[in-house]
DNA sequence: ATTAAGATAGCAATCAATTACTATCTTGGT
DNA sequence: ACCAAGATAGTAATTGATTGCTATCTTAAT
């Protein structure tokens, strides 16, 4: 019954996009490192020579992958400070819109905050961390702006705060990936964030 | 020139120190996955199949070097513990113990935060999970004499701020991880955890 | 002389990547 | 409309390198 499916033959930019959707989903499952392309041929019903037909190596797949994340993420989170009443009020939607998107798709922290980090890779290492710091860049120059409006005091490192904003969300990733799944996440991000949000607020 | 030298004969239980103390500095240069047992080899002056003379498979050794870093880790933190005044003080105490022994041992992190953690279900992950899940009660039992003491509200998610307080933790790895080395570490430290104590402290 | 550590060599499995070939779609000249 | 010619996606098989692990021999230390 399940035979006839699936055989179509697909332009390559289908192909290429189907590859990167595959590749995350199993990512999630078994680790990135463990990915192999017979994996992702298989989850795709093809032969694992005909992926590269449409990727020259597997490292290209993964910049592609990661690629495929930053535009999904900064999309969401764009969206999220856009409908914002005040820089700390951005600072809080882009936090949930953050943690809903990690509840939809489980593999994007494991892509971005672990292993390709420190492979010692060209491209790869560079793509991620101009995620990261582009993405404390966003938050700290947000809490600057909240200075100037004097809702968080002038004394606060801003770039600090914004480590604490992203480790926050890593914190919360590993709580669940340990204990439980995504109710406890968007749970626990609730109860997470006032401390955090107290914390750049006025001080004594 | 460099044939003689480092061709003694160990015992057994020395053999298997210097092989979890190699394993410990290859994952800090190439990630733990990457690390073949031929590197390990290589980097002790050994042959590879000598390994297995000592453990009896790879994956024993990377379980011995968790167990290695879980009773250092756990020693370096209780006596930054047992030298404190209070509750807060003991949890400043350990958070800059614990960032002091990441600065001497820069695999450890990633060893206990990342690759590891979405390795399906095994042993390793077992006990990287007892070892999170036993510092965040640490640091919650903590915050909880520290309500007693009242030096921090009642109202206080204990196990949330123990999220943060890791969360901390491994948003400073990373931020040194993309910049700077231990000095920038030492430093962000510094400036981040005041952040996170006036999150924690009496609220409005 | 005995024993345990290490050397040497090799196995079976797995991986990314390449090859030679086939099937299918696209296109341009008549 | 037609239909050969080229382009492109896919298959099947194989390559070369690497992996964890093992069987057998060698040597050093007690």
């Amino acid at each position: 019954m399940n035979q006839e499916i699936a055989k179509k033959r697909m332009s390559s930019e289908e192909r290429q996009d189907e590859i990167i959707r595959v590749a995350v989903e199993l990512a999630a499952d078994k680790g990135v490192d463990s990915v192999t392309t017979q994996d992702m041929a298989d989850a795709m019903n093809l032969t694992q020579g005909a992926i590269f037909r449409h990727f020259a190596t597997k490292n290209d797949i993964w910049f592609a992958v990661i690629v495929w994340v930053r535009e999904r993420l900064m999309k969401v989170l764009d969206k999220a400070a856009s409908d914002a009443t005040d820089p700390l009020n951005a600072i809080e939607r882009m936090f949930f819109a953050h943690i809903a998107f990690i509840s939809k798709h489980p593999a994007i922290p494991r892509l971005l905050f672990s292993e390709l980090l420190h492979k010692k890779n060209g491209k790869l290492r560079q793509l991620i961390e101009g995620i990261i710091s582009g993405y404390e860049a966003k938050v700290a120059g947000l809490l600057d702006a909240a200075k100037s409006q004097s809702l968080v005091p002038d004394n606060l490192d801003s770039q600090s705060a914004a480590v604490l904003y992203i480790g926050m969300i890593q914190g919360l990733v590993m709580q669940s990936s340990i204990f439980g799944g995504k109710r406890a996440l968007q749970q626990q991000a609730e109860k997470t964030f006032p401390i955090f949000l107290h914390g750049i607020k006025t001080r004594s």
